[in-house]
DNA sequence: ACCCAGGGTAACT
DNA sequence: AGTTACCATGGG
């Protein structure tokens, strides 16, 4: 039995708003804690008035893997404290703690090509399937299957996860990212252009879905998704486009809009 | 039964 | 260069 680590709650931190803001897809609420995987990686985390209870967790697992994926070093307070748009201070007085998740490039390239013309709730079902059929480790708590493994893969082995027409491009992914024909080391080190014309040569990825693997898996935040949400929310508040506050942070502002504008419409 | 979903592709004008 | 049907599947 491992220990516990315990931080004191972060600024400008909300646990449940960072995994349930249609970021990332591998994580569920039991009633007072958050499970999931992430980076290989299964733990339950728990927000209270004061404290992140990351549990059966070791100092260098949190030093190495949950202090990067929840972005706790960069200053989200002041990047939000900037805004002077009443739009966006709505959506920061609402749900205030909304992170830009630092995830695996791979999680992430897959997870949003999965996602492409289909829901939330399906797409957490079909990478469920996904990482029970192909991944490693126990069942519930496994491994998101990597690039390698599915490369070995063909359409016919992923009916099981009923994706539908998304399962070629799940493999041509798999087949460019293994072979080191899109190189992840690159699109992270060079400007963010390199890797919207680098992730687009995939068969289904096109400027949403690249833009939301740039966002989510190699941390660009000036990528700005543009989905059916973010759409109408251009459309019917920015129609000369967003302001001068969120020049540079424009995924942060994207993530915050893009929650508020949905749960608008519940 | 119907419309829609964190879109992209290919086949049209 | 700018539209549009079609793509599998299932949630609401």
């Amino acid at each position: 039995m491992k220990n516990n680590f315990i931080i004191p709650l972060p600024k400008t931190f909300n646990l449940a708003l960072c995994l349930d803001c249609g970021q990332a897809f591998r994580w569920h609420n039991d009633g007072s804690k958050w499970c999931g995987v992430a980076y290989g990686k299964y733990i339950t985390i728990e927000q209270t008035e004061t404290e992140l209870i990351f549990h059966n967790c070791t100092e260098e697992d949190f030093n190495s893997i949950w202090k990067n994926y929840f972005d706790l070093d960069c200053d989200y307070e002041k990047i939000v404290s900037e805004y002077d748009d009443n739009y966006l201070k709505q959506a920061v007085k609402e749900y205030n703690g909304i992170r830009i998740l630092r995830q695996d490039p791979w999680e992430a390239l897959c997870s949003f090509i999965i996602s492409q013309n289909n829901n939330i709730p399906r797409i957490k079902g079909i990478i469920e399937r996904l990482c029970e059929e192909f991944g490693d480790g126990e069942t519930r708590q496994k491994t998101f299957p990597s690039a390698e493994k599915l490369a070995t893969l063909t359409v016919e082995d992923l009916a099981p996860l009923r994706a539908g027409f998304r399962a070629k491009y799940i493999i041509d992914a798999a087949q460019k990212v293994a072979n080191g024909e899109i190189d992840f080391q690159k699109i992270k080190n060079e400007p963010i252009e390199f890797g919207r014309e680098e992730l687009q040569k995939i068969k289904g990825v096109g400027a949403k879905v690249a833009e939301c693997t740039l966002l989510y898996g190699f941390h660009k935040i000036e990528a700005f998704p543009i989905d059916v949400w973010v759409k109408r929310i251009m459309a019917e508040m920015y129609p000369d486009g967003l302001p001068e506050c969120t020049k540079g942070t424009e995924g942060i502002a994207q993530q915050y809009l893009f929650h508020w504008r949905r749960m608008q419409n519940k």
